[in-house]
DNA sequence: AACACCGCGTTTTTT
DNA sequence: ACGCGGTGTT
């Protein structure tokens, strides 16, 4: 026996040797300073693309592996469940080992676990739900029905900015003062109202569940205690994402302030706009003083000429922490700056570069199209159809977000917890089934006043025989359904209970006899539910939980995750906000004008200017080998033909990693008011045989001023002329543009 | 209950 | 331009 434990000591031994090696090997010496750190707060700085992730997971396997943590202490936090998935997988990859113990995963992810764990003692009922936002502006909207607000005056999106706003700064309506002002008085009794109603139905929207663990262990020392105990390594990617509340919670977890891992780049930092705090970064130094900060500089995906224009943009950036990237590879291409005459130029002159690269044997998926709003993908979109390239747009709308899923899970979710009013709201009447305004009125009303759910009210105007024959007998129905479909199921598999839910709410009739195209298209979503729910498998962590709720959870916490075509040879086109964390071989930073990027919201405030500069230089690192930056002269906006100026983030750009593209030899026509409409004769008349301009002119333009002119180029109506404007130099298609000359 | 019309706003997005 | 939501019509 001895002998034997002796053997596997010394076996042990070994293969930790080994272990070793394969974890620290792969690191240079600021990463591998990072992950063998002892434990401390720990404040890594990592550049795009220099090795973050990795970082992460080399460390959470060195504590395992060299210090014997117990992967039950380990917990690691993302913002997304994407990233919670890659770091997961890659530890398993490196520990060649399951990391089912650890506990790894989104903010809100993890909330929610806590908060089933511990729902009693956070005043929960055990089945509650998540509301995602989409729930929680309906709720919002069916509230101030209820107090009679009119929507014109208090939008309920504003009210649930307010509320969320609130939320993530850790306050209550009791905490906030009453103010003279008599709009945040009805802002505070709405959100007290708001807070009532969640704990009647039982629901927990998105920032809830960060304040209520929040809560939870700030006043439960027992369980305070318990999880400082358990948590001794507390790891958090995109630190400079994090809000006030998430701030706080990490700090609940690690009184000590010696175990905290944290990851970060101040650079790319492009959410305060929703709340996330920047100054967390310094926050984190002030309040943990035996910190230690490593910086990650060495990149490993851009070439030269890629990184310099990203260093050299983010230097305009005041109060940066102050980071350099640098590479061992060689400066590569240039950037291409291409100046399109208009939005469809622009997106030829993107599309024409794909299909060179693809014909040069590449593949498109490795090709991303990167702008800063959602409705700059048409144009591109267009030119992709038209000649005929498989493209991907990233951002639509996600398979837990359509209507017919919602509807199919709110019947769900009326099965798990009558008291959901958000629920019941969204499908007594859906399909349509004779229950009028006036019937609901009625509910609603006697709801508000007795205080009690709208299930409840419903089914005291049954009893109570109050309404006139045909609602009653409808409302009726309607709560038999769900009763009989409790009883019918309830033995029976997830996938069957979703199955005949969308049988018997009748949803699936509703959308099969069809009308339109795509009703098509939402029978197999519903189709596809069933799927998603026979293929559902609880965690570990819920299985006291009822698979139900559990599924239910699942939908809310991570809509996203159903997504196909992932594997098709695709051009991506995204925002930039949703490129962060991504890198393609090839991108293409397009609309970068004044007024679009910078966003025009953003020009006369600083703080948000900046931001724009880091989206910028987000956008610029994600290329690997070769980057394009295009901008037109003009662009259709908001349906008004509007002149355009490059971006200043262009002018910041160090001129000596340029290069201007070549413009194009056949040149495409701008379609302006000023083009002569052809109708008797099919070859457009020459407008001008000989130019009337020549080098060296000065001409005067209505809405760019005097200008010279410094180069003419094509003939006829393909004529046009680079002016040197005061601000701006600008091709101008002579024969469609008014000039005088001076 | 289904459809037509009007007025309005219009960056970015995850959970 | 375009889509959404609210209002009015059949």
């Amino acid at each position: 026996m001895q002998a034997f434990k002796l053997y596997t000591a010394a076996k042990n031994l070994q293969s930790k040797i080994m272990d070793i090696t394969s974890i620290i090997a792969p690191l240079n010496d600021a990463q591998r300073a990072a992950v063998t750190a002892p434990s401390q707060a720990m404040l890594v700085l990592a550049g795009a693309g220099s090795g973050k992730t990795r970082v992460l997971v080399h460390r959470i396997v060195w504590q395992i592996q060299v210090n014997a943590v117990s992967p039950q202490s380990i917990l690691a936090v993302t913002f997304t469940n994407k990233a919670a998935s890659e770091m997961r997988g890659r530890i398993e990859n490196l520990l060649d080992n399951s990391a089912n113990a650890m506990w790894i995963g989104t903010f809100h992810g993890i909330a929610h676990r806590l908060l089933r764990r511990h729902a009693p003692e956070a005043r929960l009922p055990k089945d509650f739900q998540v509301l995602d936002s989409n729930d929680q502006q309906r709720l919002i909207k069916r509230l101030l029905a209820d107090l009679k607000i009119d929507e014109k005056e208090l939008p309920a999106k504003e009210i649930q900015w307010f509320i969320n706003e609130q939320k993530d700064a850790g306050l209550r309506s009791k905490d906030l003062v009453n103010s003279d002002d008599k709009n945040t008085i009805r802002f505070l009794r709405i959100y007290r109202e708001y807070e009532l109603l969640c704990d009647r139905s039982g629901v927990v929207d998105f920032a809830e569940l960060l304040l209520r663990i929040y809560e939870l262990l700030r006043d439960d020392e027992h369980l305070r205690r318990q999880y400082q105990q358990r948590f001794s390594q507390i790891h958090v990617d995109e630190f400079q994402d994090t809000n006030h509340i998430q701030y706080a919670w990490l700090t609940l977890l690690s009184p000590n302030r010696d175990n905290m891992f944290v990851v970060g780049d101040d650079d790319q930092a492009i959410y305060g706009w929703r709340g996330a705090k920047i100054e967390n970064i310094y926050k984190f130094q002030s309040e943990y003083p035996q910190h230690k900060i490593v910086k990650l500089e060495q990149n490993y995906r851009s070439t030269g000429a890629i990184l310099n224009v990203a260093n050299k943009i983010i230097t305009n950036n005041k109060g940066r922490m102050g980071k350099s990237l640098w590479t061992q590879t060689a400066d590569g291409e240039k950037i291409t700056v291409y100046n399109a005459y208009n939005e469809v130029d622009e997106a030829k002159y993107v599309v024409e570069r794909i299909h060179n690269w693809v014909s040069a044997g590449n593949k498109r998926a490795d090709v991303a199209i990167l702008y800063r709003s959602n409705a700059q993908s048409r144009q591109f979109e267009e030119q992709l159809m038209l000649t005929k390239t498989p493209y991907r747009v990233y951002g639509g709308l996600r398979f837990f977000d359509r209507a017919e899923i919602k509807n199919a899970l709110a019947y769900l979710r009326l099965l798990a917890n009558r008291n959901d009013d958000a629920s019941f709201d969204r499908v007594v009447n859906t399909p349509t089934r004779g229950i009028g305004l006036k019937t609901l009125d009625a509910i609603r009303e006697l709801a508000h006043e007795q205080k009690i759910s709208l299930w409840a009210a419903a089914n005291s105007l049954i009893e109570r025989q109050v309404l006139p024959n045909r609602a009653a007998n409808a409302l009726f129905n309607f709560v038999n359904l769900i009763e009989q479909l409790e009883r019918k199921t309830i033995n029976l598999t997830l996938g069957q209970k979703v199955h005949f839910t969308i049988e018997d709410s009748t949803l699936m009739a509703f959308y099969s006899q069809d009308k339109v195209e795509k009703s098509a298209d939402k029978v197999d979503n519903l189709k596809e539910l069933v799927n998603a729910a026979n293929a559902f498998k609880r965690d570990n962590s819920e299985e006291d939980l009822s698979e139900l709720t559990a599924f239910l959870s699942h939908a809310a916490l991570e809509s996203g995750e159903l997504q196909a075509d992932e594997f098709d040879d695709c051009v991506q086109l995204m925002t930039l906000h949703t490129a962060k964390g991504l890198e393609f071989r090839l991108v293409f930073l397009v609309g970068v004008e004044e007024g679009l990027f910078p966003s025009q919201q953003s020009v006369n405030n600083t703080g948000r200017l900046e931001e724009e500069r880091r989206l910028c230089y987000v956008g610029i690192t994600r290329a690997m080998e070769k980057l394009y930056i295009t901008h037109a002269e003009s662009r259709r906006l908001y349906g008004r033909e509007t002149p355009a100026s490059k971006s200043r983030f262009l002018r910041e750009l160090p001129k000596e990693f340029l290069e201007e593209a070549r413009p194009k030899s056949d040149v495409s026509r701008p379609i302006t008011a000023k083009a002569p409409i052809f109708t008797t004769s099919k070859l457009p008349p020459e407008i001008k045989t000989d130019s009337n301009y020549q080098k060296g002119q000065r001409v005067h333009h209505a809405t760019f001023g005097s200008g010279t002119i410094s180069s003419i180029e094509g003939e006829g109506t393909k004529e046009r002329a680079l002016i040197k404007f005061r601000d701006d130099s600008r091709w101008l298609m002579t024969a469609y543009t008014e000039l005088t000359v001076l």
